[in-house]
DNA sequence: GTTTTCATATAAGTTCTCCTTATAACTGTT
DNA sequence: AACAGTTATAAGGAGAACTTATATGAAAAC
């Protein structure tokens, strides 16, 4: 770079008006500004750029090349700060979230419904995985946000709860319970539950190994609404999320079966880098859930 | 635009080294600069760029938007100004030459074929028709030279004389030629002209004119070539130019015929603009003339 | 554990660029 | 002939941008 980039604005509305008085003008500065910028960058580049009659100016034919450059370059930057400013009212951009499948369709799909409706040329991208990666995708930079089921620790992320859960022992409706159950008869029960690597059967099974109890499900299956399938069929007792299986709850497809005591409550958190700033859809996304 | 164009610069140099210490060293600025510089660009943008840790900096995402944008302008303006260079050392450009067929085959195409062969990265474009319209061409700033006969006038355009012509009557070898002819004597003859609007014509018959003798040609061709042609096969008399027929004359396919005085010398011009400056293929062709 | 090194941020002061005003010189028009 | 419009030039002033010096925190080196 030879000369000053500002010097190239200058010239660019020189060249567009062939007017140095009229490009002065229009960048609410002297005339004289203009003459002695445009001389400046001519002995900066080595080149004369305009023809001076007196009468006006043209370009000369170097000037007309340099035109075609700078034109471009002054175009991809108000593109630029356009943009941008497309991005900072969400009329542009992307939102990408990190979430497993029960939290997606039981917790996220209707904000998203929302979130798409009110702010539709924001693209949205969701990934999803077990908790460990889709926290590696927020830190990678390759997911704005992550659901996930606390507890969660994480010195790089910010955990932000907006969801308490809770874990219920359900059962067919033919099935017959009377009375609490304490935590050893539970465990003795046919169990269905989450496959292994889940979280919340991680948490599950640390509840129970906190009071000596090992559990031995019968079934395991990979998503929940399967857990609420298979109890509803008496297949077995499963252990499910009761926000999450309202309606067949409300329905009498399932029964909850009463604990004592129950399990302790848990939450679905929000996950984000704590050093970089929200991206403006991101932004928009976490205050329509809160 | 909502900021100097200068400030894209230093944020351009900063997101490619991920570093403002590293971008100051670059552009020969201090650190301090630097981090006022993305501050103040920041704060016009009215978004952050920049995510900074107490171990360096790393593009937000609007940053990395930003960049794609500024990245193309860059590059953009610094390919004007590598081109503007190729220009100065005629390593690029073109030379838009307009010339008729006689001039360009007899007097330019050696000085062409030279000029292609020093500079074969400059596009060379011919346009040939009548001299005023080669005048308009190069006003219009369609053509860079113009090579016409003189003598010619114009506000303005700069007439530079490169080559004396002189106009001779040939005739075949046949012909029986003693002694010097008079001018009426000449106009009896069997002429053989140049087609009416050519300058050639124009100047022979204000000649003729000027001592009150009107030519009356039997034949009437559209090229020079075929002058020479016409009077070796011993058609008639033709009036051709002494240094484009050079070979035909001493091969012995025609011979001068001596006029009693001789045609003034005229020559031909090489005209271009007198207020625009030459392209620098243009001046370094000229400057091959002569 | 301490020190060193390497990041960026901030404060204050100075330099020097860039802009303004005023004027000149010239053209074309009214 | 006077005027409106163009660019060029000179001189001086305002203020932006840069420098130096310092703070602060993190990672690396000792």
């Amino acid at each position: 770079m030879k000369t000053k980039l500002d010097y190239y604005r200058v010239f660019y509305e020189t060249a567009r008006f062939r007017s140095f008085s009229t490009a002065a003008q229009h960048l609410y500065i002297s005339q004289s500004a203009i003459s002695q910028c445009i001389q400046q960058l001519e002995s900066d580049l080595n080149v004369q750029l305009f023809v001076r009659t007196k009468r006006g100016i043209s370009l000369t034919n170097e000037g007309k090349i340099l035109y075609l450059k700078v034109e471009n370059a002054i175009i991809s930057l108000e593109q630029g700060e356009r943009q941008l400013e497309r991005l900072r009212h969400l009329e542009a951009g992307e939102l990408r979230i990190a979430a497993g499948d029960t939290i997606t369709t039981h917790f996220l799909l209707k904000y998203l419904e929302e979130f798409h409706a009110t702010y539709p040329y924001i693209r949205i991208e969701m990934a999803n995985s077990y908790s460990s990666q889709m926290l590696a995708l927020v830190k990678e930079g390759k997911a704005d946000l992550a659901f996930v089921n606390m507890p969660m620790e994480d010195e790089e992320l910010t955990f932000e709860e907006c969801l308490e859960i809770n874990d219920v022992f359900v059962c067919g409706p033919d099935f017959e319970n009377k009375e609490p159950y304490s935590w050893e008869e539970v465990a003795k029960l046919p169990l269905i539950l989450i496959e292994k690597n889940a979280s919340s059967r991680h948490f599950l099974e640390n509840n129970f190994k906190e009071r000596g109890i090992t559990l031995e499900p019968q079934i395991e299956v990979a998503v929940h609404d399967l857990l609420i399938r298979f109890a509803s069929i008496h297949l077995g007792i499963s252990c499910v999320i009761e926000q999450f299986s309202k309606e067949e709850l409300e329905k009498g497809m399932i029964k909850k079966l009463p604990l004592d005591p129950p399990l302790p409550a848990r939450s679905i958190a929000c996950a984000y880098l704590k050093n970089a700033p929200l991206s403006y859809a991101a932004k928009a996304f976490l205050e329509l859930i809160m």
